[in-house]
This record gives C-alpha cells, sequence and structure tokens, in this order.
DNA sequence: GATGAATGAGATTTCATTCAT
DNA sequence: AATGAATGAAATCTCATTCAT
C-alpha cells in the first residue's frame, strides 16, 4: 500500500496516443464535422466509450489531438541570413504539405466561431513558434546592418510567409523557389540605404 | 399567340434569391456541413421543397451560392502606382472582413476533399480577379520604369496579397496600415536598379 | 349557342388515355406505394396537375387505370371441351405473364386492407370473367354427359386455374404443359361413374 | 480469465425478438414500402436506432424477419392419405388466415423486382416446406397403389394447394371443405385404373 | 478500465397535394 | 384546360452521447 497511484486499473497510453493520432488525422482529412468517432474508434483500435472516458467531448478530443501538434526542430542554423531564412520557410512549406496543413487550416477557420480554440491553438503551437524564428533571424540580421534599422520585423515576418498562403489560395502551391523569392524581395526591400 | 412566357407559374426569383443569400451567410457562419437546409429555409422564408425544387441537393446549392459571390467592383485607378495598389488591397481586407471571408475561405479549404468545386469557384470568382487587377497595375508600372523589367509579376502579386493571410494566421488580422507596408516593400525590392 | 357541352376548352381524351396507361404500367412495375405521380406525368407526357384535374388522388388514379384492365377477348370455342378449356388457361398465362400480371396482382393482395377497390376491380374485369367462361364450358360438358351431373363447376374452376397460382408460388411458374395437367386431371376427377 | 463472453453490454435478445416480430406483423399489416421504421421502432419498444444497430437498412430487417418465418410443425400423420393431406392443406389455409398471409404474399410479389429475396425466402421457408410434406404423402400413396405410378407428384401438389389461391382471387376465400374438395379431385383424377 | 448496447436529436431527401399564372 | 411553383408531412439513416456489463 502507500502508493499514490489512483485504484484501479490505469488507463493505457498507448490507447490515448492512438487515439489522439487518429483524430488529428482524421481531422485533417475530414474535417471537424465530418469526422465521426467511430472514425477515430476504428482508426485508433479502441472502442468509442473508451474515448469519452477520457475527453468529455467531440471538441475537447479534437483540441487535445491540436495540442499534441507542435513546430518541428527548426532546420540548424548556418549563420548565412539567405540561406537560414529560406531554410525556414521550406521545412514550413514541407510540413504544410506533409500533413496536407491547409486542409487542417481550413477546418480551424471554418470552426472558429463554434470552437475558437481550434485556431488558437494552431496559431500558439506552430505559427508563433515559427515565426519567432523568423523573426530572430531577422533581428540577427539587423544587429549586423543587413537590414534597416528601422524596419518593422513582425511585418518582415508576415512577408516571409505571405506568399505561401496566397499562392495556395491562387492555386500556385508548391511554386518552385518561393521561398527564395520571398527571401529576396524582403532583404532587398529591407536593405538599409547605402552609406553616405 | 405570340406568347414568349413559359406555361405555368413563374419561379419567383425573389424566393431564388433570398435562398442563395441565405446559403451564402450560412455557409460563412456555419460551415458546408454545419449548415442545415432547414436553416436555409428558415432564413430565406421559404421550404426546404422550394430549395429542393431549384437545386438537387445541398452540394448543388452551396456551389450556386459561391458562383454568385464575385469580386466587387475594382476601385477607381489613379495613376499613382502606390496610391492604386494600396487601395486594391484596401478593398480586399475590407471586403473579406465585411463578409467574415476567412471562415468562408476556410470552409471551401477544409472542404477542398469531398467538394473540390468550392476552393474553384473562390479562386475563379474572387481570388484571381482582384490579383489580375493587382497584376495589371503592376504591369503599368513596370512600363513606366518603376519597377525591374525582369521582375516575376505574379510573385509580387503574392507578395502583396500573402501579408493578409499571414497577419491573420498570426492573430494581427487586421493590422492598420498592412497594405502601405506590403505595397512599399515590393515596390522598394522590386525597384530598378539605380541608372548610372 | 344552345349547345350542351361545358363551357371552356374541352379536356383532352388522348392525355386521359396516355396517363391512364402510364398509371397501369407503373402501377404493375413499381407496385402501388413506389408508383409516384411524378413518374406517371412524366411517361404520360403530362403535368402533375393535368392528373389532379382529373382524379382527386392517387388512389382514384389508380382504381381507374385498373377499371381500364379487361379480359381480352376470350379464345374462340371449337366445342371439344379439353382443347376449349386448355385454351382459356393457355391464354390467362399468357396475358398474366405478358403484363407481369403477378406483380400487379400482389399490389392489390398487398393494399388489400388500405385499398380493397383494386383487388375487388382485378377480380370484377379480369378473375370473375375468366371463371365466367371456364363455367360455361364445364357446364357444356356436364349437359353432355363428360362430366358428373353433381360436381361443383365452382370448385372445379379453382381446380382448373389454381395450379397456375400454386406453381408461381413453387417457383415453377411457366412449366410446360400446365394447362393440359390440369384439365386432364380435373376432367379425370369428375368423370361421371361407368354405366351400368 | 476463462471468460467466454465478448466485452461490453451483451445485446438484449427480447428486443431483437420483439423487433423482428413487429417488422413481420407491420410488413404483413402494411406493406413493404408502407411499412415505416418508425412504426416497428414503436411496436417493439424501442429507438429506432436500435433497429439500425443490428441490420444496416430496412431491407436487411425485413429480410431477417421473413426469415424467421417457419412453417409450423405438420400435422402427424395417421396413415390415412386422405386425411393426411387434409390435415396439411387445412393447416395450411390456417395459417394463411391466421397470419394474414394473402397480404404477406402479396407484398412479396409485389417487390419482386426490387427485392427478389422477399418472395425468395417465403418460397424456402414455408411454400418449399409445405410441398415437400404433401409430396411425401403422394409418394406413400402412390407406393400403396392408391395413385398412379406415372403421376407427376409435383403437378398434383400443386393442383392440391392451387385452389386455395383461386378460391381467394376469386373472392371465394375461406370455403368449407375445400380442402377435401381439392383432395378428392386429385385422388380421384390420379386412380390407378382397375386392374383387368 | 474497457466495451458494446441503446438512444434522442437531427439532416437530407421524397412526394402527394394545393396555388398561382 | 394546362402548367409549373410551392409546400407540409414524412422516411431513412447518422452520430454524439449515455448506460449496463
Amino acid at each position: 500500500m502507500g502508493e499514490s497511484r489512483s485504484a484501479g486499473r490505469p488507463r493505457s497510453a498507448d490507447k490515448e496516443a492512438a487515439i489522439l493520432r487518429a483524430a488529428l488525422e482524421l481531422l485533417t482529412s475530414q474535417g471537424f464535422v465530418r469526422m465521426t468517432l467511430d472514425q477515430v474508434a476504428a482508426a485508433a483500435g479502441v472502442s468509442k466509450s473508451t474515448i469519452h472516458l477520457r475527453w468529455k467531448s467531440k471538441g475537447n478530443l479534437v483540441t487535445a489531438a491540436l495540442e499534441a501538434v507542435r513546430m518541428a526542430e527548426a532546420p540548424p542554423a548556418t549563420g548565412d541570413t539567405r540561406t537560414d531564412l529560406v531554410a525556414v520557410l521550406e521545412d514550413f512549406a514541407a510540413t504544410v504539405q506533409r500533413v496536407r496543413g491547409m486542409a487542417l487550416i481550413g477546418t480551424c477557420l471554418a470552426e472558429e466561431t463554434h470552437t475558437p480554440e481550434l485556431i488558437a491553438l494552431l496559431r500558439e503551437r506552430t505559427v508563433l513558434p515559427r515565426r519567432a524564428l523568423l523573426g530572430e533571424l531577422l533581428e540577427r540580421a539587423r544587429d549586423r546592418g543587413e537590414i534597416r534599422t528601422d524596419a518593422d520585423l513582425e511585418e518582415a515576418v508576415s512577408a516571409l510567409l505571405g506568399p505561401f498562403y496566397a499562392d495556395y489560395m491562387a492555386g500556385r502551391g508548391g511554386r518552385p523557389a518561393w521561398a527564395e523569392g520571398a527571401v529576396d524581395l524582403v532583404l532587398a526591400g529591407l536593405r538599409p540605404p547605402a552609406a553616405g
């Protein structure tokens, strides 16, 4: 006795992980409303009740699944501004493509009215960390005098990432060299005035 | 004789318009799957059957509603590149905000697997026309020597529009002066090399 | 003036006939409940309202359609009892097969609770006339001393027609020579006792 | 350990039986298309979903209900051919009357195009077993020399059962002594030629 | 803890019938 | 007379959630 774990059989951590994985996968492929708990249960190899045992509602489950989403490891920095910015942007694009990220983003946007947690989580776990990464690289570049000292770095970050979304909306997603193009434009646009 | 009207009671154009309006409104606020024909019927003040009389399925109705979506009149051009580009971008942002456009875009993205027509229509009716507008302004600027002759104008268009999406994703939607910032960056980044 | 026909455009007799024909056809192929007025209207080349203009309800229409059903012309009698009985039975079987009669009979039986007129009409227009025909032939045979004077002729008629139904129910419909078999059995069974 | 029952709450056998009973009852009284799952659920005292849990569709349910239909125990044989044949026929007629069998048969016939399983099941479960019973009795009679050795026994079975259907179609269903009449006719018709 | 049964609240779609032209 | 529009009342099937074992 004297043990502190709660009584009874402990919940299987494996099942929990399988459920979350299945939920995220289905959230992406089906969207929030189309995704059914039956599908999740079948994909995770558990019963529907097992899901409800851990999360009170479908919304809670999906929120939990999104909480598990995280920006992957940042690509290693080389010290060269252009190279490093391009690397982060390409990693971003590759990730979005790999996990059908635009569908996931779409679902979160579509549900913003009903379940604002979704887009909030996506922001917190993926968007903002990546922006921070880009921001740091730009800050370093500014400190080195590669870009103007009065540049609005947040605005610059949006200028780096934005073309990806705009391309996708135009049906030009996956355009080669988009990252180089974006980085070059931003660096050129923010180049400090030639010293006098 | 000489009758050209078809026989029987004519279809009410009012009802048709009301249905399409209600469908678009609900598509935006609820998303495709959550939106129900009951809601549409109630909002339009018609019976569900009246909807089915005109469109065979929910998908058809939504497609028709999106077909009615159209980029509004372009803002009048002044001839000044910066002013005109900013005007188009601000009109774009205002429209998106007014019709809760990001939710609509989200729905279309989320449904891309099940109903690819949605995002396709959105592209055709709103995204591409606006890109064409921006492209023409940039072309004019290039002809005037305001931007480099070798600039990739499509890429530039994405650079103009992109920050709007990136800001929204970062939770910075509606940032003041975003349009000016985007235009200035692009114009600066594409400025022709100083003649020497 | 002075004319007795009611005022206004007279109803088209062609349309009326086309509707009844289509209704009977669909009643047979779909059954009463599955048959829709839309189908009837389309098949008859008229509008649904034109149907309602003439018959108050679906039941009325179907009843009218069944009223038009009639046993075809009786095959000409040769005077030979066996030959004539067989001819009537084979004509019966051929008719049933031609118009998918068992499906029609099935519908009328199935609807007996809701619309007893259907089976009643079928009886009156097809079953009873044919039975009368067979009855007359048997009567003639009895008068000639070919069958017993105390034979119950109605019972004999059922014995002639019955095997057709029983075969169908057993999945043996269309068995060759069924009519000869039935006639021979009845004639043998009812043969008068050999005179002393 | 050693547990053989499957996990979870066991499916209620009572409910299952009640649903099937209600379905058969309603199939008979309403016909296939008119019968609704709401009616079945209400009559069985379960929710509609409980029905769908067990049978994927209305068609499946009805098929299952018909599969449960079975010819009742055969009446005990006395050894006397006439008595035993009459007993089987009267049991047949009583059963049909008790369960409003002609309506059920009508539904199955009417649905033959859309759901051929129905009439097939009826054949397999009720028609053919009873025919087999009658066939055996006739075979025994033939072996005893009570009927001709060259008699077609299947044809004879149809001659025994057929009058029931023919009577019903003529509106003479339930005619007293129909069974005796049919048996006597068949036995007389098939009597072996007097030995010389 | 885990499972499968059971359910109530819809959602889409169909259809006989009534209205307006 | 004839047509097409409009409708109300279902009917089948789905799904998140709760119960019983």
